[in-house]
DNA sequence: CATGAATGAGTCTTCATTCAT
DNA sequence: AATGAATGAAGACTCATTCAT
């Protein structure tokens, strides 16, 4: 966590500070910023950053958590919407709602990316603990449904949760980086959510 | 490529540097692995490094190559034995089979996780390569399943070959690493080949 | 140029780490300066030294360019006397201001000897860069001789130019250098410009 | 000096490792040349050069002699053919005979020019030496010049032949390096020898 | 609190030379 | 005599962090 001193800054020299280190972080990926390059673009001397922030990491671990937070707020407040429809039924907007999420906070996104990427095994650590949280998330979704029945009671939700959200870390956030269409989103997701609720089998009768 | 100084060195001279490298890397990561902690390790004075390695890229990569030649091999020998059965019924036995290798290969296993969590530039282009290429696998095995009637027409192979591919990468990578029981293994891989056989929906008939 | 850091330093800080660059290079050549030896010199730690210069060269251009500019300085001053006379016949006094001026700032004089011996390319280039102004220097006095018809117009006069400053700038540097005396100098000097006065044919009448 | 060793190779292994060491101080310079290059592209074993010079230089003051060597005998014989007459007119002939000599010489030639170049010590000191034996050849001839008549007996001749020495070992040099046309070159030593013979003033009668 | 200079361990890499076979 | 591996000091430069004002 920031200091109070940072904290008391006002809110323009905040970002000012943040937004410094969110360019550097986009322009060279988070393993080779430095606090020099920082201090450089934020035009503050030196010695105030560690009058801010306790370390090179308290810096980063703040701004992970700026994005968790806007990230979080976001989902629940589309999510509440879905109610008692099916999860499944409702993959695809809830991908959407991701793409959307993304073009209208690139920051957000670029670092979060650029995070994903990081080696330092802190950073690892705490991405480790988002997606834990994002399977999660899944997965209630998951049970939601099974237990109202709209999806078999044999299935293991973890897996299919999982599946789900490695797929989408991976291909969708490589699609939405690469800035492809919105139309080879919608279309990647749609085939996604299919082969995951009907299988791939030919046409046979279950089990 | 190491120099041919390098190359012409006694095989348990190879080995004392290779391995130190490897150790180094699984103690502290591809990034944060240093030559002095490698000459250190194997008792080689600084010079020699540089007599054997063009640089430290290249020690890497000769690193990354042997655990791809000797993978390919592997799995090479696995799949011979398959010919006209369907992927997704032997599903199981391939995941079982790279269980296996990364048990009788255990140093190679380590490097290659490391080497996933690497965010130098040029080793995660070497990884994309080698993902690509793995997904291409997957994907050429699941275009015979459909030429073959197995799965079905209108399935993307493509995405079915991703999921599968990315979950390995992580969610059995990570089991592995932690060495969670065969058993647990089997069963997660088990789940998950049926998810993508059946789909997750009831018993309904398709589409 | 270097950083502000270094030019806002206390002046008797800056000449600490200056003088001691000075020091090392009349020392040991500008080649074989290192930052290790400069640092060691001026009791500075070696980050510092980054902290002030951009690089080695930074420093040394610095350098460069101060000597160049406290020799411009005084030369500008001197040759503002001359007005309408004749530079062959003002050369021995050019010569004499010269060497007071390598007199009066000994350190300027050494390190502009060893930035000549310099084989660093760059370095080179600067002393080339200077070694042609100097001749145009001539040129223009010969040219303004030639226009008020104290010398021959058949006369090459940037022949002559290059033929007094390489002199100079070998034969005179040396003398200086290895501290002859004045009368030996101002001799040398004399019989210089009387050969490019009169030649050395016999024949003519002289004088 | 090289060992006997190295002067008891077959001439053609002798010419592989200087001209190796030729062809990579050309295309390097002098301070630039390490051992690794030059046994590399002698493709000789790294040990087997100290068993052919005693370190480093042995084998550059060789390639110096040898240049010398040839330069001398090449200008002997041209001197032996003026016998009688006025060095300052045959001036033209003997700088003509250099620039045939650098042509018909190139490596040699151009070894001279990057050995004058070179920054270290030792072989500066080789290299004033070399002056100092071309400046003490153009005194003699004055000298006897002098003696016979053709020049004035108040002249200084070793000022005179320091003059031309350096004009040449600077201007003309570059010229050659930079291949300027035979023409230009001829046009210049003419203008120079001119200014020397009969100075620039005005009023003399000339020619 | 702001400021920015000070610090020195640490990074990769090159090199001339020696030594054992 | 030939070979080529061994050696480690030295080079330039970077960086996170502390400290004095």
């Amino acid at each position: 966590m920031p200091t109070d001193t940072f904290l008391n800054l006002p809110q323009a020299k905040q970002d000012k500070v943040l937004n410094a280190a969110i360019d550097i972080i986009k322009a060279k990926g988070y393993d080779k910023t430095s606090i020099s390059d920082i201090v450089k673009m934020a035009s503050i001397p030196r010695g105030s950053f560690y009058q801010y922030f306790k370390d090179k990491f308290d810096l980063y671990y703040y701004l992970f958590d700026l994005i968790q937070t806007s990230k979080m707020a976001y989902f629940k407040s589309i999510v509440a919407k879905f109610e008692d429809r099916s999860f499944v039924d409702l993959y695809d907007e809830i991908v959407m709602a991701g793409l959307k999420f993304a073009q209208e906070n690139e920051d957000a996104f670029m670092l979060g990316y650029h995070l994903y990427k990081a080696s330092d095994a802190t950073v690892q650590k705490l991405w480790l603990n988002m997606e834990q949280r994002g399977i999660e998330a899944y997965e209630a979704f998951l049970w939601q449904d099974q237990k109202k029945g709209f999806i078999s009671k044999d299935i293991n939700v973890t897996v299919v949760a999982k599946m789900l959200y490695h797929f989408n870390a991976v291909e969708l956030l490589k699609m939405i980086y690469n800035k492809e269409s919105e139309a080879k989103i919608r279309a990647l997701t749609h085939e996604t959510i299919e082969v995951i609720k009907y299988g791939v089998l030919k046409n046979e009768v279950k089990r």
